[in-house]
DNA sequence: CTATGTCAACTAACATGTTAGTTGTGCGAT
DNA sequence: ATCGCACAACTAACATGTTAGTTGACATAG
């Protein structure tokens, strides 16, 4: 059985909140960029040690990693960085897509000229990454835009909601080959999804966006094949 | 400021798991029941003296509380139960009807007569009950349905996450003042969604569920002018 | 060589001691 | 009487000690 590399876990000081808090984003972190690989086992004393932390804060953050799925608590046994899944990544994805779902029906029915302005700012930014290749840039415009239509509903947990239901998805991703031509077909659903809450056509929206959530399971089952030593059944 | 009254809480040999698990149900139960009354503050070491256990599992369970939004801590101040506010259970109400339509749509896509059947005898059992004025019942039967159409979906984790994001609602449902005439409506809104999920209407199913969700958030915001002294804003 | 029982090492869970931040209270100054 | 400030009491957060359940290694019997 192999062992979490705790000294890949970055400095508490990048984190701000409390202990705890700091301590869970920095697991988080080496969760999902797959410092910590699916299937190691997580050592608190290492963790500790590692950190400067008493147990507690520790404790505390792999309970919450628990809860979203990211670690596996083996009472009285063992902590192991949760293998990764099919079937706990479909879950997510079922839950990303209600929620994604529910935001751009509600941008559709509600919309303001001002969402839609922003919303086309954010697209014709999107065309201009391509171009230029700024894959990084690009990605942090692409969950602007995803923001831009959670904000319309007003709901306040809302994006850390989906982002806790993505912590699944957002893993494996990091694992997919990208894929040429990717970014233009992505920027293209999100001109449909934007068309459709422009012209308030609710279920066009609903279905533009539940495509483009698709396309990503979609991608994410070819790891099935390529990357076997990582995903259980 | 009122002070949670600790006595009221239920032994914990009524639950099952580890020691945090039971505690954390015994609290969930006492709010939710009205039993720790919103805005007032729970104090660790009364629960601890209650159930005779140490701090520990108390804290970890009034963590996992706090994320469930039924209490708020205040860092290194103190812990109230938190006050019903409507934006809350808005919000709820909305991540509810997100993940409910999501698996009444995946219900009427792909429902076989087997799952038809089984809805059918459900609903006939609640007509019964109807005329027996079983509350209780009614409402066990009642989340039978919406389990056999979360069950569906095959999302393992769904009925836990629908319960999670109904805390604040079922809370909130426990002060409403019973209405003439509703368990008829209820019941008739619930043959509306079988009948959709029956003909594979998915838009039809989507809008049946969709109503029926609302209904109760329509009958909670009366919950604003009748009980002031327990929501905020 | 395999199956099985024992035991030591390891771990999460729980208990308890300690620290530091917050809040209200009362006293004194104005 | 009112404002401000110091202080005491209380709390969550954190550190650390203790308990009990799990696991795998190893020895021993078949």
């Amino acid at each position: 059985m192999t062992i979490a590399d705790a000294s890949k876990l970055p400095s508490l000081s990048d984190f701000s909140g409390s202990l705890s808090d700091r301590v869970h984003a920095a697991i988080k972190g080496a969760i999902l960029s797959l410092d910590f690989l699916p299937g190691s086992s997580i050592r608190k004393t290492d963790v500790c040690d590692r950190l400067n932390v008493s147990r507690s804060p520790v404790a505390e953050a792999l309970t919450k990693l628990s809860s979203e799925g990211l670690v596996d608590i083996v009472p009285q046994s063992g902590t192991r960085v949760s293998r990764i899944s099919m079937a706990a990544i479909r879950e997510d994805s079922f839950f990303r897509e209600a929620l994604e779902v529910a935001a751009t029906r509600h941008a559709a029915l509600h919309r303001t000229p001002d969402v839609v302005a922003r919303l086309k700012r954010n697209l014709e930014m999107q065309k201009l990454l391509i171009v230029d290749v700024d894959k990084e840039d690009f990605i942090r415009t692409d969950d602007a835009m995803h923001e831009i239509i959670m904000s319309t509903t007003g709901m306040a947990r809302l994006p850390s909601m989906v982002d806790a239901v993505s912590a699944q998805i957002d893993r494996a991703r990091l694992m997919m080959v990208p894929e040429p031509g990717r970014l233009a077909d992505t920027v293209d659903e999100h001109r449909k999804i934007i068309d459709a809450i422009e012209r308030q056509d609710v279920h066009g929206a609903e279905d533009a966006i539940r495509d483009h959530v698709r396309q990503l399971l979609t991608r994410l089952q070819s790891l099935e094949t390529d990357r076997p030593d990582l995903i259980t059944s």
